[in-house]
RNA sequence: GCUCCGGUAGUGUAGUUCGGUCAAUCAUUGGGGACUCUCAAUCCCCAGACACGGGUUCGAAUCCCGUCCGGAGCACCA
């Protein structure tokens, strides 16, 4: 008799509730900096679902503050590049800074309908009248005078600071973060993609709140720092005759290993020169992480693990480190890499040659590695050895420590005993110079031939840990980044 | 201060909608063992959690109240 199991847990992500037919999902980054861990949590989250359920997927670039969060011009191609190597291939892309003209239209209809109105209250001095519920002189001006207003920010002819078009909601609402909030501003500083062609912008609750209703979004992913948009946006919907989109919230993640990032930091700090780019491997940036080895598939697999909790979360590497080590050990070829080498005269050691597997589940594809009589033991096997003690040299045979003053040992034999610890080693003839980078530093050392065929791969050095090489040839020198034990 | 969220093992989760089948799932991590010519992988075993207090109930992780803790918003940022 089968037992029953007493729980069928739940995999992956939760299902969207109501079960909907066709979805239309959207990404909407702002690519004022470089795509990082806390971007690929919206590209995979978004992606799956409608990968579950089919529909639409849109990557929508809310690029609509050239101030304060100045798009960057190389961010747009990055967030295209690393949707793609996520897994999120986006039926259609949209630029909401080519969309200026629509969101006008929106903000005269609504100017049309009393919706909305021009305010030239300082801020401090609006803060004062939402944080008491009161409305400014500007709520109840005509229609003429909004509409007057408006038509003089559109001419350029209102200095930053100096006007806005606000939002008519309540100035009542328990919550003051939804009083008459803002729907469009002036900024006069250029933008990357269309300069100064645009002396007035929608903050982002209003360019998103438009947008979803245009693109026909159907479910909203987002970031519980978000969470009072729906809120200010349900009162742009309600005017217009629209239906809100059905939404869902995540918490704030942090990853231990990187502490608290924030985008524009980040890019300051590149700017700076306190990190060499953008994919440096100290850094959460997908191309930091793709240097280092990290699968697209294991981020996905992380990000989906994590499912989508209100509650802030606070992961660990380790769980991405897992999930890339399922994907890259099957198939990572295995090499010889001694970090800070000792060169070891061994007595009694002709030439041979060892054939050793590149992958241990497939025994019958081998490199070799042909010696003299000197090899190579990483500085960490070789010391604390003392004359006497014995070592077997992986696929090659036992030696027997002989002094350590000049490191000399002797040759004792290839039967396999497996008593004698196990130590990796490399010919001192047949090697290459090769550098690991990890996010602490460098590690210098000599690596097995033929390395230097495996740029671009993960690899596996025995006994030392997972890497991606990441060039071989200039200098000679083989560069590899750290992924993993 | 005001308005919202949320708190299940070290970490991430399942279960909470419709209380019992939960002496609480899965993964990761840690410990032990097997296997292995890698400190990888694989296999087996073990460890570890319902924030706290009260209430409702025959029965509470699940419902109610309170407390504590954490987070977010209250920008002419996204």
């Amino acid at each position: 008799m089968l037992e029953e199991p007493k729980h069928e847990a739940r995999r992956g992500l939760p299902d969207l509730d109501p079960p909907p037919g066709k979805v239309v999902m959207r990404f909407a980054p702002n690519p004022n900096g470089p795509p990082t861990l806390g971007s690929a949590r919206g590209l995979v989250v978004n992606a799956a679902y409608v990968k579950k359920y089919g529909g639409r997927l849109i990557l929508r670039f809310d690029d609509t503050d050239p101030g304060t969060k100045k798009p960057l011009a190389d961010a747009y191609r990055w967030y295209l590049e690393d949707a793609e190597w996520l897994g999120f291939k986006p039926d259609e892309t949209i630029y909401a800074s080519d969309r200026l003209d629509r969101y006008y239209e929106v903000a005269e209809s609504l100017l049309q309908k009393g919706k909305a109105y021009y305010c030239t209250c300082p801020k401090d001095w609006f803060k004062s009248y939402r944080d008491a519920g009161q409305a400014c002189k500007h709520r109840d001006q005509t229609r003429e005078e909004n509409l007057q207003g408006w038509k003089e920010m559109l001419a350029g002819n209102v200095k930053e600071g100096e006007g806005v078009l606000r939002m008519k909601t309540d100035m009542n609402h328990p919550n003051p973060a939804i009083r008459d909030w803002v729907a469009f501003r002036v900024i006069k500083a250029s933008h990357p993609r269309v300069n100064h062609k645009y002396p007035v912008w929608p903050t982002l609750d209003f360019e998103s709140a438009v947008e979803d209703h245009l693109l026909g979004t159907t479910h909203i992913l987002r970031g519980k720092d978000l969470a009072d948009s729906e809120a200010r946006q349900r009162y742009l919907y309600e005017d217009l005759g629209w239906k809100y989109p059905h939404t869902l919230l995540w918490g704030k993640i942090t990853v231990h290993e990187f502490g608290k990032f924030s985008t524009s930091m980040l890019r300051k700090e590149i700017e700076e020169g306190k990190y060499v780019g953008w994919d440096d491997p100290r850094l959460p940036t997908h191309r930091a992480l793709r240097r280092r080895g990290i699968q697209p598939r294991a981020i996905w697999n992380f990000m989906v693990q994590m499912g989508l909790g209100e509650n802030d979360v606070s992961a660990s590497l380790e769980n991405l480190y897992a999930e890339n080590r399922k994907l890259v050990d099957p198939q990572a070829h295995r090499y010889f890499f001694v970090a800070d080498p000792v060169p070891i005269e061994v007595e009694g050691l002709k030439a041979k040659t060892a054939k050793v597997p590149l992958h241990p589940d497939h025994p019958e594809t081998t490199r070799t590695l042909k010696t003299n009589g000197t090899v190579l033991l990483a500085r960490e096997d070789w010391q604390g050895r003392k004359p006497g003690d014995r070592l077997r040299l992986k696929n090659l045979g036992n030696i027997e420590i002989k002094s350590t003053q000049p490191p000399r040992a002797a040759f004792t034999g290839e039967a396999l005993d497996k008593e004698l610890p196990i130590v990796h080693w490399l010919p001192q003839k047949e090697n290459l110079p090769l550098k690991v980078v990890t996010p602490t530093g460098e590690t210098e050392g000599r690596g097995e031939k033929g390395i230097e065929t495996e740029v671009d791969k993960v690899v596996q050095f025995e006994r030392y840990g997972f890497v991606r090489i990441d060039s071989a040839g200039e200098g000679g020198v083989v560069v590899a980044y750290f992924t993993h034990e």
